[in-house]
DNA sequence: GGCGACGGCAGGGGCTATTT
DNA sequence: AAATAGCCCCTGCCGTCGCC
């Protein structure tokens, strides 16, 4: 085992580096943020790291404290890959960071991840704009399941299905960015069937007006 | 002597394909 | 899911050269 680069810096920004600076390490936290994964799953979510690099990866910010396998109750028992307290608190930083990179210009043509979508949600959510605005959402986006809840001038979405919705939308990750950020209609994507929506459409659409795109930097395929 | 450009070399790291 | 092999590319380091 050739022994990692580290910066020998002092400074609390080079030892964080030091742990996630690595190519692929965050967006790994960032695939791992709104619950735990199995690397068939992580894979998925980062098609384009190896399988090697990506195995490296996780074996690095286990040992950093930053993540953990473990192994999931029968019938499932597969292995799935989880933060630790340490490694969610990271998800600030990353929010920043993210924030801070969308008002670069976009360069790629690559659709979002799942949980890259996720992660535009919350760093384009209006606070302002939601000042009043209450209830609670279901996301499914193929086979994944998200709940999300605006309240309180806040948002909050994490894995899983919501209790008592009062909206549930079924659709993709590419119709939903196209929502969100690109201008498109809920009533014409019901219309085409991209999407599906049960209970309050209204109160739904109200929710997908609550994450104005950066300017002229995020774009679908528009 | 100081500086920048250039090339050679070694090691790190990432890739694909394959195996366990 | 993870490890391995073989290959390739990138980066850092060092020495050399030419110019001022």
């Amino acid at each position: 085992m050739v022994s990692k680069r580290r910066y020998d810096d002092p400074c609390g920004l080079a030892r964080a580096l030091d742990l996630v600076g690595e190519r692929w390490a965050l967006l790994v936290v960032r695939e791992l943020l709104h619950g735990p994964k199995r690397f068939t799953d992580l894979r998925q979510g980062l098609p384009t790291a190896s399988q090697n690099v990506l195995a490296q990866r996780l074996r690095e910010l286990v040992d950093a404290g930053i993540a953990r396998r473990r192994k999931l109750a029968a019938p499932a028992a597969s292995w799935v890959y989880e933060l630790t307290e340490h490694g969610a608190q990271l998800e600030q930083a990353i929010l920043a960071l993210a924030r801070w990179g969308s008002r670069t210009p976009l360069s790629s043509t690559a659709e979002l991840s799942v949980d890259a979508l996720v992660l535009a949600l919350k760093t384009t959510f209006d606070a302002k704009a939601a000042c009043g605005l209450r209830g609670r959402f279901e996301l499914r986006l193929g086979t994944e399941v998200f709940h999300a809840e605006v309240g309180g001038g806040g948002f909050r979405i994490a894995r899983g299905a919501a209790t008592a919705p009062d909206a549930v939308l079924e659709t993709t990750v590419t119709t939903l960015r196209s929502l969100v950020f690109g201008g498109a209609e809920l009533t014409g994507a019901i219309a085409d069937r991209t999407a599906r929506v049960s209970g309050d459409e209204a109160a739904l659409g109200r929710l997908l007006m609550l994450f104005p795109r950066p300017a002229d930097t995020l774009s679908t395929s528009d």
